[in-house]
DNA sequence: TTACTTATTGTAATAAATACAAAATCTATT
DNA sequence: AATAGATTTTGTATTTATTACAATAAGTAA
């Protein structure tokens, strides 16, 4: 079938289908890799567990879905959220032509009371690597998402997210250490961060640990802003 | 809007957009990279340059769009093609709700004959650098698509596609300071090269040239692939 | 004061990237 | 047959980054 012969196939045809998006929200709390799923509550797929995800409304941009869908689970705004790939086998949804956009974004677990939504039976985190098994191609999206995010990870601070504000070189490696599921050498890894600019250590210190306190980091995205505008400037010198 | 509005809304209301597929078909012929692009033939924007999409038909996979719109325009078939981005703000489209799945792919420019096809007024390469204002947002998914294609280059052997069956390492060389814009040294490139067990170096020379023939090459793509599970399995160690 | 724990810095060995230069091999020309 | 021209191909010395590991520092708890 080539292009010309869309002209003999009745528009309305072509507005019988619909998108939504599916959110891959991994959550950090300094332990491990979690991921946010739903039990369904209606059909399809009732009772299996999901990512949360929902159609997209008529008037709404796709980042601006991801967003909603974010803040209506766990009541988050202004978090990056990224978006992953677009799924769109024929009958991956069994309800009609349904595409879906992934999208992922990686937040604090521990400050988060994840809104068990009405239309939920249950919203829960599981650890990475042991999520049951999911509805639609959800399995697939979340391997992709995951990494995804790896990818990320090593481009931007995405840790900035999911620190306290104030944080310890340890608590950094730590991060790195459960996203790439690998130990890392401590001072190979302090003898990179200290050369990072953005990275700001503060006058304090660690409290109320029984060995020698640490001292305490923030990030300073104004020069991490600047650095990576330049980075971008020379990138073809 | 939370999502158990999503109940209150006619559901016939959300099956009435539609998706697209865009294709940022990037040519390459040692000399230069250029995209191609069509002259539009119908509204809307009649007559403006666009890069080459259709509506994705009811039983259509994704990515068999993506396939079906690179073969009515250059007759190739097996070209890997990969996703970009999904394109979904509101206003995108004028006579509608569109969102648009950006595909990329890099073939070999000179076998090509650009199929002037019957819906459009004319089917052009452009070089990368100079393209004219495009319909739609284009000119984003075009930016968009062109930083994939480097970090593709980065990752993937993309040349492969590319370049002749039998190449010199100053071919390949070449293709990289085109895509990247920038001159790289000869004796490194040669020994980075060198390295790689994927090229095998032919018995034969080059031949027709006056000066002193370089030795040829060709990819050995069961090789390369044995590297990279490889490289796979050891991802985490 | 001493043991204990983690933070923090340093150092030596190895590997990778960079900048150049030299030599080799072909064609074309004298 | 010798030489110039062009480009391939290899090599080398320098710098920079990575890695593995050890030593010291600075707190807490007994």
């Amino acid at each position: 079938m080539s292009q010309q012969d869309l002209y003999s196939i009745p528009v309305d045809d072509f507005f019988k289908s619909a998108f939504s998006v599916d959110c891959v929200i991994f959550g950090y709390d300094g332990k491990s890799l979690e991921v946010l799923l739903i039990k369904r509550g209606a059909e399809p797929f009732k009772h299996f567990w999901a990512l949360p995800g929902d159609l997209v409304y008529p008037g709404e941009d796709l980042d601006v879905s991801a967003d909603r869908i974010l803040h209506d689970l766990t009541s988050l705004d202004d978090i990056p959220v990224t978006q992953v790939h677009a799924f769109g086998k024929v009958n991956r949804h069994p309800l009609g032509r349904v595409i879906t956009i992934a999208y992922t974004a990686i937040v604090e677990k521990s400050n988060i009371n994840p809104h068990p939504a009405s239309w939920a039976e249950a919203t829960e985190w599981h650890p990475v690597g042991e999520v049951p098994k999911l509805a639609f191609d959800h399995e697939e999206i979340l391997g992709i998402a995951l990494t995804h995010l790896k990818t990320l990870a090593k481009a931007e601070p995405i840790w900035a997210n999911v620190l306290p504000k104030k944080f310890t070189i340890t608590q950094l490696q730590e991060f790195y250490e459960i996203i790439f599921e690998k130990k890392l050498d401590k001072g190979n890894f302090r003898k990179k961060t200290r050369e990072m600019r953005f990275l700001q250590k503060l006058s304090e210190l660690q409290k109320n640990v029984n060995h020698r306190p640490s001292a305490l980091y923030k990030f300073d995205e104004q020069v991490y802003l600047e650095q990576k505008n330049m980075q971008d400037l020379l990138f073809d010198l």
